[in-house]
DNA sequence: GTGTTCAGATTGATGTATCAACCCGGCCAC
DNA sequence: GTGGCCGGGTTGATACATCAATCTGAACAC
């Protein structure tokens, strides 16, 4: 084989980072499971949806929010419509309808927030501190930015 | 609502790390599926079968590697197997099967290999720097580290 | 040997992600 | 109006993740 003895410092330093990646997005899902009995797309739905003051948005304004596949989003809603989480509203043009929060989505959501919000500092935020939480931040905004010139590069051939 | 107003800087903050993890994960995840025709776990058993000189172990020790429930894996080598990526092979107690790259198997991964180090390399190890990578690593350790200590916190109740 | 037990492996059911194909209502040309 | 276009939305098929239930064969007691 070979190659995966060469493995040098930035490498395992990588395989660090997706480590860490791995085990806390799975302990925040499974916290949101387990004590809410919602899946972390049902969270990231209705977390969007609670940003809009009626409680009811446009779908393709919760695709453009969470940046998801139409179809993605589409399935999403169905089951959580079929489980009473949020409900599809016709709006005026019938092409384009409307996603609502139902009380029962509403009343999940202001349990999960707080909860979800309370491990993200226990975990992350407070064990960094905020001196290097804000060096972290400024990394991860960098690797941002050289992903969208690298996609930028993609498209233009 | 109100809450959503009240996000200090260290929540915008988690909110870059959640966009890179996403962003970042789901460009190599595509890079793999599109030029090599490969899923994510599919990139991760065959790596972990690459580390046996014989490019074969028992199920378990892959299992063990991946860190993957046994009935995740159990489907996934199902599925790899039907492909031809892998094969089981019966071992001397039967209990325990092994696994087997098969030549396709090691043909995919030595393609994807090297690609998927260059990518990492572009997008996170150059952008970031030796030092810089450095912090960032050893922060992703102290937050592996908290998430033991929670999880065992949890474990002794 | 026969029966019990046990750990690891498999299977089935359900929920989720992604791609391709299709639908459908407003829009424009004529 | 009638017909074709267009873009967002939905649906279907397949792959993947997770949980619960089941299977399997070695090991142990007797």
């Amino acid at each position: 084989m070979g190659w995966e003895q060469e493995l040098g410092e930035a490498d395992r330093m990588w395989r660090t980072y997706i480590e860490m990646a791995k085990h806390l997005g799975s302990h925040l899902q499974q916290h949101l499971q387990r004590e809410c009995n919602l899946s972390a797309a049902d969270f990231e739905v209705l977390v969007r949806l609670t940003e809009s003051e009626r409680r009811e948005m446009p779908v393709a304004e919760v695709a453009a929010a969470t940046q998801w596949e139409k179809s993605r989003l589409s399935h999403q809603l169905t089951r959580m419509a079929q489980r009473g989480l949020v409900e599809r509203v016709d709006s005026n043009d019938r092409r384009y309808p409307d996603v609502r929060l139902t009380d029962k989505g509403y009343a999940a959501i202001n349990k999960a927030v707080p909860e979800h919000i309370e491990m993200v500092h226990a975990l992350f935020v407070d064990v960094l501190g905020p001196e290097r939480l804000a060096g972290f931040a400024q990394a991860c905004a960098d690797v941002l930015r050289a992903l969208d010139e690298h996609r930028e590069r993609d498209c233009s051939l």
